[in-house]
DNA sequence: TATGAATGAGGGTTCATTCAT
DNA sequence: AATGAATGAACCCTCATTCAT
């Protein structure tokens, strides 16, 4: 019965992210030792050791999670309807999700994952298929505008991508040190700069 | 000869920072382990133990002098001349340090800290401290660009300021991932966001 | 099963005490590193420390071993019989054990909790603690030996107390110093004074 | 000009050794570090090595300074008068000392001592000396009791020196764990059993 | 498959001692 | 003779990982 093991498998697995992720937002990255995971997925060390073959493996796990994550808001965004308000449609879905605490919460650890990335090649690796990935849908929705003169000719599609993802990258690692930060008039900001975008 | 016990002082303190900056760029803030330090700085560990109570008053103390460049970039582009032009200015300069493989190395150290900043207190102070600082300048410059109608009064100087400081963060992370970012194109649209902020 | 496992904590705990005793009576407190308990045990520094928090608690379980041995001289000596012959009991069982080496080698460690008791407030309570006990024993057969007239009624039962008591400590302490020491006619220099104290 | 040399030697020697019993009276014998007595001495450490070879001689000579005041207390008390009060005035000299403040710090610095010598071959040989040469005056002094009939015959001269030796010493450790014992009591209690002796 | 006691390399730190000045 | 910065072996302890049950 291999596919009753595959679920078995896979929700162990993923009891044993979620267990990560809880430890890494209370405690950090390198602070999370395997004996916090144990704790707080209410598993034994050997049990663990089944699912991933080393704590790396549960880190890239939980980068992984991550990344799925981001596929989906794009997704989301992207997926229906006409290409004319999709940018408007992203910058709500994803400023929107902040109201959600555990998002909050991820997104936390994704800052801790950029800088795990710089040294963690296959982190790395995680990080920046991410980081494209997105580039690249806006790139495209970007080059659409411009060919219906919503964006100034003058510039890069890949460019204003590049800089409308570091208002989001940004966005993150602002609210992340201080969640005091007011949603809505930054949203505004990010919206007067693509109705001006021409 | 309390002169040149200082002087002696600051240069190991630099000497071990130094070390300890270069350690991190290549392994990474936790995998930085002292002996590491120790062979990069080429002093035993008692020897750093003398300019430096413990890894984390190091750790404190790169991060204060990211801090203190930081400030002084701000410094360079706001002390001298009118406001007019002050926005260009300090993203010339901003931009413009990162030619420099050194600054590059540095900041890619900055994104670290971030990450650093979620779970240890003490560099997250200075971390927030930095930015916070940033933060204001901008802040007053704009609020003047919109006094003088050059930004739109709909918009929160604040949350302006906030934006402008996620395409400065959001580089940093951008450049620091994959270095091929092309500088020009990206500085291009900022400077085409900034004149059109009306 | 928590049975087994207080059994097996327990026998651990037990080798690792009895480990650092021998540690200690060949090479002192202070001299004794985790690694000769580890080497004396035949335990890994890691198991180690699953059954002590510290190298200080392992020392205060050592201690602790040292005064339960005491008690159960004094309760040996004490706890049934007449009163009137408890004195020439207690000097019988105390000064008879010395010809366990087991016992001697437990005593020596004995004077090094002395010294240890004196800047160490875990180790002077419970130091402290076992000669109280003592004393107060002493003390009660004493203040009886005085109702029936074996005692001058000049002295103070508690002074009595603590020079019989310092008759024993002396005696550890020479006997730590210089085991040919003659046993025998110590204890008869003692009985000799318990009987005419009167 | 040896003799100056000499006597300047013998200065600084001595106030190693003080500022050595000053922080092993604080701290205890092995917490006391080099840096310890560095700071207290107000010496270079390169200055204290020019006196002593190691940390080890500087113990050994804190060991023989106590050794050199136990035997002047022994010769004040047996050098002049007649022998038929010795012990009396022994006794009256040894626990008069202990209502001097620094006799008492200096006295809980023997009972470490006893600790060290166990383990510690040089202290060893200081220790069992200055108890040796106690032992041997107090043997005399009862043998000359015994011929004159002031102690029993059955008893031997050199048992009853070490069980009063062990009053002594015993009274040593009690008051050094707790100052609040009432000496003129205990010194009672010595004193009648000297006189009930025979 | 699940357990958790055991492992031991490696972590950060201290401190007796040295030696260039 | 005096200094005090420098040394580095050795300290106590942690934690990712293993394996007998």
């Amino acid at each position: 019965m291999p596919k009753v093991n595959k679920e078995h498998q896979e929700l162990r697995r993923s009891q044993i992210i979620g267990a990560t992720v809880k430890c890494i937002a209370r405690k950090g990255f390198h602070q999370t030792s395997m004996q916090d995971i144990v704790a707080e997925s209410r598993l034994s060390p050997g049990s663990i050791y089944t699912y991933f073959k080393s704590k790396e493996e549960i880190i890239k796990a939980v980068a992984d999670r991550r990344l799925g994550n981001e596929k989906k808001i794009i997704a989301d965004a992207f997926g229906s309807g006409d290409t004319s308000m999709a940018l408007n449609r992203l910058v709500d879905t994803f400023f929107g999700q902040f109201t959600d605490e555990d998002v909050r919460t991820e997104r936390s650890i994704g800052v801790q994952l950029w800088g795990e990335a710089l040294c963690n090649p296959k982190v790395r690796e995680i990080v920046q298929k991410g980081i494209e990935e997105s580039r690249k849908s806006l790139t495209e929705i970007l080059a659409a505008y411009q060919r219906r003169g919503k964006l100034s000719g003058d510039l890069s599609p890949d460019a204003v991508a590049r800089v409308m993802l570091a208002q989001f990258q940004g966005f993150v690692l602002q609210i992340a040190l201080d969640d005091r930060l007011d949603i809505d008039e930054y949203v505004k900001v990010v919206k007067h700069l693509i109705s001006t975008g021409s």
